[in-house]
Order: structure tokens, then sequence, then C-alpha cells
DNA sequence: ACAAGTCCATACGCACAAGTATGGAACGGC
DNA sequence: GCCGTTCCATACTTGTGCGTATGGACTTGT
């Protein structure tokens, strides 16, 4: 075989490490720190090597920001919204979206992280097409549930925000939440952001 | 007289600075490039004058942060919330409220940096409070409008957080949004956030 | 086994911002 | 006009992170 017998599992245990490695590593310092916490030493340090692996897989940190979006932005999009694409009823698919949300999903986690992080020119583009995405899948599951085509963009727009609000705040700057509380909050988004089942 | 001739004006203009003056410049630099942009050398460089001077009048960078949110906090409770309280029909109040948002007052923007920034332990304890204020006068204003007590909670959370994440993504994030545009989206949420005036 | 390529460690140079030390200019009271 | 306080400039030191240079170790094909 030409081909090297392991190599597709992912970061396998410890050796040698791919550009896969780092991108993931990358994405797991977003999650827990920020954009800020992908530096290229703290993250070796993390990994248990040196500078000198990463300078071989990337040419500069931006490099590695860049694949790591890319990456963020891919599997974002399969494992979060291709499941409830499938969802027929429309008020199912949107409960079943919010309904998401509490859990912390690590994808969840990085697009809160980069909400914060607009700014930058590597991220402002990824959230603008993720959010163009979202917002088209708000409309459509608002038409399908009755919306005329004006009103369902406007909830779409009102959902998203709401939606990325409580993704900044939930995890600091409003009082905790217990899950209970939530499932009554749920309830409430619910009633007030779906139209009635005619 | 034993007080100076002048000293209650701000900035006057040129010459000697006062504490007060460092703390409206970190704001603005707040303000235009987040929570990063209150740098000592940065900010003395803009000011014109050199480090030397803010640490006569600082101790350290995080006292100046400190100074400033007291600040913000302080002037944004007056100037945004408090003349919104005399408002009597709480309708009118919430739509005045939601209002403010698209004019970008200073105050706003820089809520909206503080926002990105709920990991700084200084940054937290502000956000906490202003937050809880803020529910507070969501949720009296929604049971005057005659929602019961656990119903107005419940949307004065979900108003809040769409109001958070329209701020965030107002500016960058979502395509750019006209200024009829933003009145019908307006005019929107103000009919599926707002009971019906019976 | 040997050479070529792959992956990583070590040791630099550089930029930039925080904080310190110290001296000097400008302003105030008397 | 003198002097002490207030305010600021200059010149450090320290820390940290990006990027480079270079050599060594490990893997792989033949």
């Amino acid at each position: 075989m030409s081909v090297p017998s392991e190599k597709a599992v992912g970061s396998e245990n410890r050796s040698r490490l791919s550009a896969a490695d780092w991108e993931r590593a990358a994405l797991d310092a977003i999650a827990e720190y920020g954009l800020a916490g992908i530096a290229v030493e703290p993250l070796a340090r993390r990994l248990g090597v040196t500078k000198g692996s990463f300078y071989w897989h990337f040419p500069t940190r931006e490099a590695l920001l860049k694949a790591a979006l890319e990456r963020w932005e891919r599997e974002d999009e399969e494992e979060i919204f291709g499941p409830l694409v499938p969802i027929a009823d429309p008020r199912a698919r949107l409960r079943e979206l919010f309904g998401r949300i509490a859990h912390e999903l690590p994808s969840h986690v990085i697009f809160a992280a980069l909400l914060k992080a607009l700014d930058h020119p590597l991220v402002l583009p990824v959230i603008e097409r993720v959010s163009q995405r979202r917002l088209d899948f708000l409309t459509v599951a608002y038409r399908q549930a009755g919306l005329d085509e004006v009103a369902a963009a406007l909830r779409a727009r009102l959902a998203y925000t709401a939606y990325a609000g409580f993704l900044q705040l939930a995890r600091a700057g409003l009082p905790r939440i217990s899950h209970e509380e939530f499932e009554r909050y749920m309830e409430h988004v619910m009633e007030t952001l779906l139209p009635a089942p005619d």
C-alpha cells in the first residue's frame, strides 16, 4: 500500500502531530479563552511540543486561525444545522434549534467567542456567511409556519439577535438560570416568537 | 477663592490633564478599539503626552479601567435610562428605549464593547449590575403593560437578549440595514414583543 | 543500511506594552 | 521672587509573543 497505515483517525495519541491537530487545539483554545487564546507558544505547551513544530505545519499564526475558522464553519454547518433540516414541522425545527443552545455544545461556545471578535478581518466574513445562512434558515421556517414573506424576514432577524444575545449573556452577565427556569423561558420564547399553529 | 478658577468644565483645552481626561479618553478608546484599545502608551500619544503623565494620575492600567467603568456605569444610568423613567405609558417607554439603540450613542457603543469582554474580572460585575437594572426596568414596563409577573420577567429576558444581540450584530455580522428597514423592523419588534394595547 | 524527506527542539532577534526611577518644567501660595 | 507641590518627559527594566535560523532525531523508501 502506498498510503501510510495510520493517519485518518485523527489525533490518534501522542508522537507526531498533524495540521488538523493544531486546528482542533486552536478551536479548543478559542472556546476557552477567546480569540486571544490562540497563541503559538501556549498552544505548543498545551500540545506538549514547542513552536518549532507549529512553524513547520503553518507559515504564520494567521494561517492557523484561518484554517481553524474554515474547519469550524464546515463542522458547524454539518453538526448543528444539518440534523435540523430533515425535520418537517417548522415549529418543531425551530424548537429543536433553540433547545440546542442550552446544551453548551462546543460549536456554540466557539460561535459565541467569534461574536466577540467581529472586528478581526478573518472572523468577520465567516460570521457574515454563517449569519446569512442562519437568517435564511429561520426565514424559511417562519415562512413555512405561516408568516408572509416580509414578516418572516423580520421575525427571523428578531429571533437571530435574541439567539446571539442569549448565547452572549448566558454564560456570564445575567443571573444563572436553572434547568426548569430555562424550560419555562423556552416555552415563553416559542409562544412569543412563533405564530399560533392556526 | 481657595478653589482654582478653572477646573469644572472638563477637558478645557490643552495644557495639564486631569484623571477625568484620562477616563474619558479610555472610554473613547473602548468604543473604538474595544477593551484592548485601553493601553497606556497609545492613549498617551492620543492625548499628546507621554506615559509619565499617566502614572502620576493612576497607579496602574487596571486602576484606569476601573475608574472608566465606574464613570460609564454612572453616566449610562443618567443619560440613557434616566430620561426614560418619566415616560408614563410603558409602551411608549419601551419604544423609546428600543428606538435609541439605532442612534449609535457612545454609551451604547461602549456597552457593546463591554459585552465582548465579559471574561474580564473588572467588566463582569459592571455588566451584571447593569443587566439586572435593565431587566428590572423591562420587567416593570411589561408588568405595567398588562403582563402578569411571570410573563413580564420572561418577556423582559427575551427583550434584553434581543437588545444585546442586535447591538452586537448591528455594526458588523449582519447585512447593513437602511433607515426605513430599521423602522419596519422596529415596528415588527414592537408588535411581537409587546402585548396588544387591549 | 543509507539517503531523503518529515517533524521537532533550541537559540536567537524583534516589536510592543507595563511599570519604575529620576530629573525637570510649570504652577501655586506667600 | 522664592519655594514647594503638581504635573510630565526620558530612559530604563521586564515580560511576552511572533517569527527565523539551524541542527538533530525519527520515519520511509529502496
